[in-house]
DNA sequence: ACGCTATATGAGCATTCACTCATATAGTCA
DNA sequence: TGACTATATGAGTGAATGCTCATATAGCGT
């Protein structure tokens, strides 16, 4: 079945849509890393971080390939970083006029 | 219980992710738009749009307010179409790169 | 071959999500 | 007031998600 536009982008703004794949998108930045140095880095589970790893590939956020028995992730595109950085900045504003409109009151 | 920052970068992305979501941010684009229009428009069930449009509400992606019987939304801030129009050049791309991955195989 | 390390995956579970139908609420107008 | 319109929400359902434990696979070094 032929996927609609707004599925393509919705899959990989979910691939982002989780704070476990947020914190290691933002842990490997611009440094390759392997699954291995991940999992205690951010306390994951070894299968759930494999997990979440495979759906950031899947969606095109990070790429990977073997080296070894390792496998290695970079961030696929700059522009992954404006989306979250985007992200945070909303957030960070929606925030503050909440506890604004909170003080009115 | 507080809030990590990943989550709250995920909480806005995660109302963002989904087809339906996209499309009500996508028609409502710069102009205002009351939830009785969506509706056919985007051939949503009434309760169903409702439901969606308060994720967006609560996520900080539209604001809404009430005008007699209806309810308008607008997008609440230009930087949302930034991160959809990112996600959207990002999906194409990947999408183009599997394709031609497969021609050269 | 063997043991060891790194990663992937099957199975099961609890939770959340998207959806629908039916109903409730709120505002308008005669 | 009552009829009508627009929106919200309770309840139920099936599907998807995130997690864990256990097991499988794959590549290294001896």
């Amino acid at each position: 079945m032929q996927k609609t536009p707004a599925e393509f982008k919705a899959e990989i703004l979910a691939a982002l849509a989780h704070p476990n794949r947020i914190r290691i998108v933002e842990y490997i930045r611009k440094d390759i890393r392997c699954n291995c140095e991940l999992a205690p880095a951010l306390e994951l589970e070894q299968s759930n971080l494999s997990r979440h790893l495979k759906i950031l590939v899947q969606a095109g956020v990070l790429v990977s390939w073997k080296d070894g028995l390792r496998v290695n992730f970079k961030v696929a595109d700059e522009r992954i970083f404006k989306i979250l950085d985007t992200a945070t900045a909303l957030a960070k504003q929606f925030v503050e006029k909440k506890i604004e409109a909170l003080q009115e009151a």
